[in-house]
DNA sequence: ACAATCGATGTAATAACATAACACCAACAT
DNA sequence: ATGTTGGTGTTATGTTATTACATCGATTGT
């Protein structure tokens, strides 16, 4: 486990806790977390999460406020997979994470159109996943 | 102008305020432009804001913490249309918004091939409208 | 070496967004 | 007339995010 890249002492502990998480945390569930690892204020962890976002390591899940370790962290990260699209269970949590070419060309064509220019795109799919649907 | 339906004075009073706004508001800057008709405290615009984001007369806007009326208030409103996406300029802060059916599909294929049962969709673009962007 | 700059950090305070808990009241159906 | 439902008003509190200010360490140009 631990630091992929150059992350600070800060940086690599969220990151850490974000991807034992296994699902999102908000920034104060992290900040309770790293507690005992000498975290004392939320800006501790917004800085993090901060840079951790601007290096795609870290998804934030607007329907959330919450925070997501990048599924795809094994080697290349989500930056080469165009927007990343998420389907959030409400009742268990889980988060999976997704890409779908059609759509990235569909909101290209929209904003073409409409001679807007995205800078960042937003997909959330907020339901049940397939375990809790039954 | 006004109540299109059978709402509440509270529920009128926050919809006039978003039509007339043309643009998100947050549910606390709707209270401060409603204290001259009695608004006190949050709660009587959370409240008024939960009726009228069920009737699709409003729009939240995830990624903004914000509201929107529904710009197609006409007659008929959203739940037709499918899934309601928003470019949102970062600059003037002018939202539009926008259907797509094939975008729609391609969510709802995703979906029934992983067996998640979409509840809600939230579909943002944040960036310069055509004016901002020059 | 020296200062200058830059990025990260620590801390306290505060702002912004949202809900819980409780009481009250009007409309209406049984 | 009583119970139920839905809207309201109020206070308090919970949750999420940022501002402001001081410090520290590494790097760099001179």
């Amino acid at each position: 486990m631990s630091a992929p890249l150059n992350l600070t002492k800060n940086q690599a502990l969220v990151f850490d806790a974000l991807t034992r998480a296994e699902g999102p945390m908000s920034a104060y569930t992290i900040l309770d977390k790293l507690r005992d690892h000498g975290f004392r204020a939320p800006l501790q962890v917004y800085r993090a999460l901060e840079k951790l976002l601007e290096l795609g390591l870290v998804h934030r899940l607007e329907s959330l406020n919450s925070f997501v370790a990048c599924s795809h962290t094994a080697e290349a990260c989500c930056r080469h997979h165009g927007t990343v699209a998420f389907a959030i269970c409400e009742s268990c949590g889980q988060v999976s994470e997704f890409h779908d070419h059609a759509i990235d060309e569909r909101l290209a064509s929209f904003a073409r159109l409409k001679g807007f220019k995205a800078e960042k795109t937003t997909i959330e799919l907020r339901g049940l996943c397939s375990a809790c649907a039954g």
